[in-house]
DNA sequence: CTCATATTAGGAATTGTTCCGAATATTATT
DNA sequence: AATAATATTCGGAACAATTCCTAATATGAG
C-alpha cells in the first residue's frame, strides 16, 4: 500500500513525539479534537497501526486481545510463537538482578518483572521449511 | 468474601492443570460446554478471576485494556507502576544473552524479547508516604 | 486539470469482558 | 432434616476498546 501523507497523520506524530507518556488511542483523540473538530476515533486508530507499521512508532501491543489462564503458578518466563500464537512455558531461571539493576538506576520499586520472549516455534519451524522444498 | 465451592470451578481448575497451552476463556467455555450444557461466560470468567485472586492460577493479564504507543522505537524496557499505571522507559542495555540461552534450552528461534518491571514509582511512593504521617 | 486512489468522518459492527437479577446450590446452625 | 444466610448459576444486557463500512474529500502523478 502506498501511503499519501495526511495532516492527521502528521500531527498524530508529532503529539507522539512530544510526549514520553506512551498514551492510548482515546488521549490522542481528546489531545487533537480542539485541532481537527470532526476527528474521529477510526482515524486515529487506522493513523497509529500506520505509523506503527511504518516504524516511525511502536505499539506496545499486549500480543493477543484476550487474556490467558495459566495453571502453572511458580514464576517462569513465556515464549510466545509468531506464527500460532502459542504460548510455552521456560525453565530459564528468574534473574532477581534485573530487578536490583533497575532500583539502582531509577528511584522506583520493583516488586516483580516479566519477560517474554518471541520468535518461531520448533512445529512452526518445521512447516516452513517443509514449504521451502 | 467467602467462597463456597462449586462444581464449575473446580473443573475449570482441573481443566486448567491438565493443560499448558495457557488458554483463553472461551476455549475453557468450549471444553465444558458438553459437561455443563447451561455452562455461560460469564461463569467461566467470574471463576478464572476467582482462581486467579486465590492464587489457584496465574492470568496472564495484559495490564491494561487499551494499546499504548509510544514513538520510541529504538529497543527499551518498561517500568510500570502498579499504583497510578504510568509507564517509564527504562535504559538498561538490552541483553540479547537472554534470547541465545532460550535458543540453546529451546528448539524455538528467538527474534527478540521484552521486559516488564512493576512496581511503585518515585511519585507514588512519595504520596505513600505522606499518607503514613 | 484530471484521474486513480488514499484518507476522512461518522456511525454501525465486532469482540472480549463484566454486570444484573431471579433461581439454585452450598454451608452452618438448629 | 429443616432453616437461614449467602455464594453461585444462567442468560442476556451492558460496556469498552477497536475495527469495519460507505460516501465524500484530499493527495499526488501524469
Amino acid at each position: 500500500m502506498l501511503y499519501k501523507k495526511s495532516r492527521q497523520r502528521e500531527r498524530i506524530l508529532k503529539l507522539l513525539k512530544s510526549t514520553g507518556s506512551h498514551p492510548a488511542a482515546d488521549w490522542v483523540y481528546e489531545k487533537l479534537k480542539a485541532e481537527f473538530p470532526n476527528l474521529s476515533m477510526g482515524t486515529v486508530y487506522r493513523n497509529l497501526n500506520i505509523l506503527s507499521e511504518q516504524g516511525l512508532i511502536k505499539k506496545i501491543d499486549f500480543g493477543s486481545t484476550y487474556d490467558r489462564f495459566d495453571a502453572n503458578i511458580k514464576p517462569h518466563y513465556h515464549f510466545i510463537c509468531e506464527i500460532c500464537g502459542a504460548i510455552k512455558d521456560l525453565d530459564l531461571p528468574i534473574n532477581y538482578q534485573l530487578e536490583k539493576k533497575v532500583e539502582q538506576n531509577t528511584n522506583m520499586t520493583v516488586h516483580k518483572h516479566r519477560i517474554e520472549f518471541y520468535g518461531i516455534c520448533d512445529k512452526c519451524m518445521e512447516k516452513l521449511k517443509k514449504v521451502k522444498d
